[in-house]
DNA sequence: CTTCAACTTGACGGTTGCGTCAACTTTTAG
DNA sequence: CTAAAAGTTGACGCAACCGTCAAGTTGAAG
């Protein structure tokens, strides 16, 4: 015995490794193919043929698009809750709570893109599937805290509905036009981001 | 002669009329298919059994389904873009600038709500399709007149690119808020988005 | 090395969509 | 009324997608 070629490293589970490697190669094909073709037009086929698997193995992982869409999409939005929960949660004033949510918002697309391509080309599809806002649960989070910032007087009265609306959708339009641009930051696009939002907020804080 | 059942009326055209009710057959069919199945999970079957036309009558209006789509959305959108152009050139100041835009913008989608539902669940293929921002060319119209604008010294500097963005984003979202509830009328809607780009304006100016 | 469970593979039958076209119906014109 | 043109119809052949499953391959355990 002690032919083992690798001892050393903890490869317990060569079967294990293949399956994430599996899951990641449909999952990947997915950004892919969801990105380009668009998710109602995709096929599970495009999914098999861009991940190089076979068709059966695809559904040894997922039963069928939608589950490969929501996987994407769910986890890029939970991480990306998360880290605006955070950000929100360390606010100390309203003035960071606008600037430091786009400032975390921004600097997530910057380091995910497919995902902001994901979201741009399938938003519709996105609202339609989850029953809700573009961003997932995101936009229902920012109305609450929204409603709460206004209750404690930290910014004036508005609609929250409203606003919550707003950002998101100047949020996603702005995050488009950043990852097209070669010359604007996540820094740059939050700062405007955060400008025109805090103007706004005082002036309908005084109509 | 003399024969005619109807010599007054010009009835010059039974032909033509049926065309006509045929051709909108197909296109009230392509905006409800569109807003609900979503364009890229679209069959031109879909089209075909929701006019109830037959298989070769379709053909002979349009090639596929691209081609009522665009129909429907190039003949709301250059409307719309008319309608602006028309309430910017009006504009006396940069505060009506602002205001008649938006109020323009609301009004037009409260009294054609199908193409806003269009819009909204197809952002994503209207993007690709036209390769030009979810509203067509009235962003980038908005833009030149954003930087017109920001020439003449009317609004204070600013990128107008990221402001073209935010402003169609947000409008487009905020649009689709107001449809959904009952108690938002037009006025407020273009009262809320004012308000709010003006001050961020404000804001930008000064920062 | 052998054995077995776990996993992968792609061919298969069934379904749906595509665009066409020969046969039929309706409108117009004489 | 008749003839011809214009338009409609749906069945047809072809192509793609769907999810399954029997046969084959690969990894783990003894």
């Amino acid at each position: 015995m002690t032919g083992r070629q690798d001892p050393s490293s903890a490869s317990n589970g060569r079967r294990e490794a293949t399956k994430e490697r599996n899951r990641e190669l449909i999952l990947s094909a997915g950004r892919d193919v969801f990105a380009t073709v668009g998710y109602g037009a995709a096929t599970v086929r495009d999914l098999i043929r861009a991940s190089g698997l076979a068709t059966g193995t695809f559904y040894n992982y997922f039963p069928d698009k939608e589950s490969v869409f929501m996987a994407l999409v769910e986890s890029s939005a939970t991480e990306l809750r998360a880290k605006l929960a955070a950000s929100r949660a360390d606010a100390t004033s309203p003035e960071t709570f606008v600037s430091d949510g786009f400032l975390v918002f921004f600097t997530y697309l910057a380091n995910d893109p497919t995902f902001l391509g994901l979201l741009g080309r399938n938003a519709g599809d996105v609202r339609a599937l989850l029953e809700e806002p573009a961003l997932g649960g995101a936009v229902e989070e920012l109305d609450r805290d929204l409603r709460d910032a206004v209750a404690r007087g930290d910014i004036p009265k508005l609609d929250a509905d409203l606003m919550a609306a707003a950002m998101s959708g100047a949020a996603l339009e702005l995050g488009l036009r950043m990852l097209e641009r070669d010359d604007c930051t996540p820094e740059q696009a939050a700062r405007f981001a955060t400008d025109l939002f805090l103007g706004g907020i005082e002036r309908l804080g005084s109509s």
